[in-house]
DNA sequence: TGAACTACCAAGCAAGCGCTTGGTTTACAC
DNA sequence: GTGTAAACCAAGCGCTTGCTTGGTAGTTCA
């Protein structure tokens, strides 16, 4: 069973067949190419094949359907984390382990829509923002974590949570700039983040 | 004679005395504070005190008016940043002269509206993002030359191209959590990311 | 068989958007 | 005084937006 199946199961994130997974995936897709306020109710009514009045039966509003692709964004990639983590043996390996899942969930290959997180932030409603962020704490609290085994290891000497604020824009920013159809591929540009953190690797 | 006197006098930027400078002012902090696509020409208008249509006097659309908040940027960074390479002997301390320019210009000391270069880039046009491009190479330029020093001192061993894109990363999404009101000084803030790149500072 | 519920359609409302138009004010040159 | 041009006003057009409303198929379960 995979982790997605398994958080479907437990009922923590929607079942991605149903109506309102598809509703999630869709908008996340669209929301990450064109931007939130650039996506329409109709755009997405209609890349699922619906018209726009019927979106209103799954969701309150617009606002709650980024709501509820960054909620899933979070839990999937927690998810994802820990698995890694849990294969990994030394701080350092888990550091890489860590940095490899969240280029993966910026560029769509786990969670779509992990990229809106920081991008769309700000469209969110303060009490929206409360709501995602308390999940997104304990997403954090993974990556504190390790960095804390790494500097343990005297593997960095910056302050931890610096460290983790300068890596969040640099690894977010590479949706900007990385292609998956480049030279380059995703394990060897999680690889170089990891030199920029751990001088020698 | 400031730098900005002089790009003014030379006809490079507006007179931010002018009308249309206010417009682009007021544009600059408004597109910053709510985005591109939350700030409407009324608001832009009323900021300046003046009605809504009379804006189109000044600019074809509203996207010339981003496109031309982002120009201004770039152009006044880039002379801010030759005039502080000018002060450093060393390429570590060029490169840290770098790093605190490109801090002031997205917390909006320096160049108001920097942080649209990464933040609100997808809303120009080609033809747009063309020529911004255009001017911002110029600024990337000065980068990769003083990291490509830093890098021949044997101080960095990533490709330069690759931190640069890192930094851009790292720096920008600090829009996203420091204040200058807050226990850390910009330059403090500016030492800190250029540790992230030279491990031995 | 029929009540209840879910998912959706069909139509459209109210508000806000970027932008246009024709006219007025102001400043300055001759 | 008159001409000219820039800066702005007043009004509103045409369109899109998020969202609402009332109703209808299809399924489930008693």
């Amino acid at each position: 069973m995979t982790s997605i199946a398994q958080l479907v199961a437990e009922g923590t994130i929607t079942d991605p067949d149903s109506a309102k997974g598809k509703l999630l995936q869709c908008a996340a897709r669209l929301f990450s190419d064109k931007g939130f306020d650039r996506t329409t109710v109709r755009d997405i009514a209609r890349e699922v094949g619906i018209l726009s009045g019927s979106i209103f039966h799954h969701f309150p509003n617009k606002e709650a359907i980024l709501c509820g692709v960054m909620r899933e964004a979070v839990l999937v990639s927690t998810a994802k984390m820990r698995a890694a983590l849990a294969q990994a043996e030394t701080p350092q390996q888990q550091l890489l382990a860590l940095i490899t899942c969240e280029l993966e969930a910026i560029h769509g290959l786990s969670a779509e829509g992990f990229a809106l997180l920081v991008s769309e932030w700000r469209r969110l409603s303060p009490e929206n923002q409360a709501d995602v962020l308390a999940l997104r704490d304990i997403y954090e609290q993974l990556w504190l974590d390790v960095l804390a085994a790494v500097r343990e290891a005297g593997l960095i000497d910056m302050d931890c949570f610096l460290v983790r604020r300068f890596l969040v824009g640099a690894l977010s920013n590479t949706y900007n700039w990385f292609h998956l159809d480049g030279d380059m591929t995703l394990q060897q540009l999680a690889q170089q983040a990891l030199r920029l953190l751990i001088h020698r690797v």
